[in-house]
DNA sequence: GCCGCATGTAACCATTTGCGTTACACTAGC
DNA sequence: GCTAGTGTAACGCAAATGGTTACATGCGGC
């Protein structure tokens, strides 16, 4: 059997969301970071904080993107998610947790 | 194969991962909550928001459940997902975004 | 009734995070 | 040189996060 450490080690170091997002929506319509910012209704800080992964896609967010490109917003949070988690994982032996199973 | 229900579930009010995690995890081995919240190396009051969907599961959570229980910590995250989307979808209107598709 | 255990949760505190605004430096194009 | 776009630091602020402590409740055993 696989085990979850396994399969999520196994992949790639997962790009995080805003660089799919400036690839596939920004340069894809020819949108500036300003202009987009505007149509999402947060701050040049916000959106520009994204797309060079120093902040993630929250919920609210996904929920603007996927109003202003008509992209669904469960796909970005998973994407989100994806990162999030791999990041996570490389923490996973700092953290002092008892096995419970098969004791 | 995928019956309607599954479908349509998906636009009912999700459970809090919490409320999965007590019938699934606690209450399935007998863990008291104290218990469970030492082995996940957590406070106690930590643990009870969760179950009482007073706060959600986050990435580091998820590895920590991931290792005491030997779970996925992806499903963990993916159930936090769906409750929160789902949250963040009601309030969708209150966006003040403006659509840049199909322009 | 009484007691001990588990539980939920409020109060308090410190740390962190998220977002907006403003300002500054860098770059490319005219 | 001027302008537009961009990244980002600095600031303020509101909200969230997690730990500790303490309190009230509920319940089983005695």
């Amino acid at each position: 059997m696989r085990t979850t450490t396994e399969v999520t080690m196994k992949m790639h170091n997962p790009p995080h969301p805003g660089e799919v997002l400036r690839k596939l929506c920004l340069d894809a319509m020819g949108l500036s970071v300003t202009e987009a910012s505007r149509s999402l209704g947060v701050s040049r800080k916000t959106l520009s904080a994204i797309l060079n992964g120093r902040a993630g896609i929250g919920p609210e967010m996904a929920v603007r993107l996927s109003i202003a490109f008509g992209t669904s917003a469960e796909s970005w949070l998973n994407q989100q998610l994806q990162y999030d988690l791999w990041h996570a994982e490389k923490g996973r032996k700092r953290l002092r947790v008892t096995r419970l199973t098969a004791a």
